[in-house]
DNA sequence: CACTTATATACGTGCTGAGTTATAAAACTG
DNA sequence: CAGTTTTATAACTCAGCACGTATATAAGTG
């Protein structure tokens, strides 16, 4: 799995915003989303650490996720050069209010 | 389908990439992805249009399409909170190279 | 060492997405 | 108007993902 098809899915983005504050033992994000079962959050995280986004690091019994920094970087350069589509958009709408 | 789905597959980021080049007509599309039929380009560009990635226009027999100014946005929304993870690790790089 | 806690994996299931072929719908062309 | 071109939809198949239950693995605890 790339990293675009990982951040599609709605709870693995919930993940990464929990992780986005600090950083949390798999139990804690288990407990963050009750919807689903402990295996189910279990296998998120592996698809986030498999794809680069999560780093692990083991705590006696516990593992401790981490977001990774570059790991959404890989997104961010592919939307990167869409962006000055909707800024000259916003830009043209700018401009024409202005002339109002 | 949400935007984050719509953008996970690979072959609609490649029509995406075309239409932010230019605007073209459906048959363009198809010629453009040889590895597909096109039935199955029309149902991309179904799905990139329900998610408000690209609109249409009829021109006579032909459709012509373009990419949608805003429609990535909401991605871009996404993602702007964690660029700092980012670029705050590259500057402690920075930071580090500076001090050897 | 027996028991519990914490996390990961195995396995089976249902659903959805992406692909195909066949066909419909609509606009051109002689 | 008959035939062709262009695009979209219908019907179907197949693969993969996300889920749950059950179980394994490993570390704490008495």
């Amino acid at each position: 799995m790339d990293v675009f098809e990982a951040v599609a899915e709605p709870n693995r983005r919930h993940l990464i915003s929990l992780l986005a504050e600090r950083e949390r033992t798999a139990g804690e994000l288990v407990d963050s989303l009750p919807a689903l079962t402990q295996p189910a959050v279990s296998r998120h995280l592996r698809v986030l650490r498999e794809t680069g986004l999560v780093e692990v690091r083991p705590d006696g019994q516990r593992r401790i996720y981490a977001l990774k920094p570059d790991g959404l970087q890989r997104v961010d350069d592919w939307i990167t050069p869409y962006r000055r589509f909707w800024r000259d958009h916003l830009d043209a709408l700018q401009q024409h209010l202005e002339n109002e």
